[in-house]
DNA sequence: GGAAATCTACTCGGATACCGCGTGTCCGAGTTATGGTGG
DNA sequence: CCACCATAACTCGGACACGCGGTATCCGAGTAGATTTCC
């Protein structure tokens, strides 16, 4: 099981579609956001439920209404989204095997116990340099690389798209 | 959910008890091994069987048999243990809804379905640096570091307690 | 013609079902040293 | 005294139950624009 669920790849696809060029940013129902990429409608809802509240997007109500990014994509890291849909959930949780070594039964809790456990600090190290990379990678980064493969502004094409439906 | 088990974190501790300082290493059984850490004997058995077949450790069948480490201490890193008991699952399995994008009907497949997904390019980042980190920490480094905490040789403790029982 | 009521389409949030997987347990088969037995 | 056999203790490997969490679907409540109705 992957640790970086699929629930923020489609954020990520999604948040991608409602960059656009001007200051804006694009806006699009979680209909239209499912339409076009070939997503269960409820579950881009269920995911937006939680982009919403981590203040990642806003949100207008009713007929016409529709998502917005919350701030410019270059304020939104990778990181900010794993967060926002998974939580930040340790990749390893230490369970302190330490303490219930049978060299200490009865005796006084005595030196492994204090400070961190040798193991849990590796996987805390491993942790952080992942985390590093997902938090240096923002939603303008993505967008850019996305356009200069494509090589043409994405932009003019999504709203070509949008506007026959 | 936390991407590293449980079963590596039992692993991790296991296999330090079997490093010793002689080449040799120390030999343990498995209900040896349960009993010095308050662990289930059968979770222990069940985690060394996937350690065997990984090669990290050797068996002797029979009583008074018991695992021993494969190789020394130094050529067996925290990833080899990860891998031996986890398997080698990547952290982010791309679905490349790319190719779904509503752009592409009956159309050729076009511009952004050719190379990496870029979303999926920095998920690759990110599980690299975090697998190097792994790959650079041996088993031997982690015997290291506690038996410096401890401030006593760990093997003398270890024999001591394999002794009386 | 303008204001109010109704309708429609959307968001929001919770409830629920399904399924895979990690955790933990149990059991049977095979193997080896130890102790006992019989020649 | 020695060869043989039974027993105990262990490894090996699969099978199974349980619970948790990710995926996915459905439905009711609330909201805002569009439409209709009524004065």
């Amino acid at each position: 099981m992957s640790h970086v669920t699929a629930g923020v790849e489609y954020a990520l696809h999604s948040l991608l579609y409602l960059v656009g060029d001007d200051k804006q940013g694009r806006q699009a129902s979680a209909k239209e956001l499912a339409e076009f990429q070939g997503i269960s409608v409820d579950f881009v809802a269920k995911i937006f439920t939680r982009l919403h509240k981590a203040n990642l997007v806003v949100s207008s109500e009713g007929i016409k209404g529709g998502f917005r990014l919350a701030r410019r994509a270059a304020q939104i890291s990778v990181w900010d989204v794993v967060v926002a849909i998974d939580g930040e959930k340790p990749i390893f949780d230490c369970r302190e095997i330490r303490s219930r070594c049978a060299i200490f039964k009865g005796r006084p809790p005595g030196w492994t116990t204090m400070g961190v456990c040798s193991i849990h600090a590796i996987m805390l190290e491993a942790e952080t340099k992942m985390r590093n990379v997902l938090k240096d990678n923002t939603l303008a980064e993505i967008y850019h690389n996305v356009e200069r493969k494509a090589g043409k502004p994405l932009d003019s094409v999504f709203s070509a798209w949008q506007a026959d439906r």
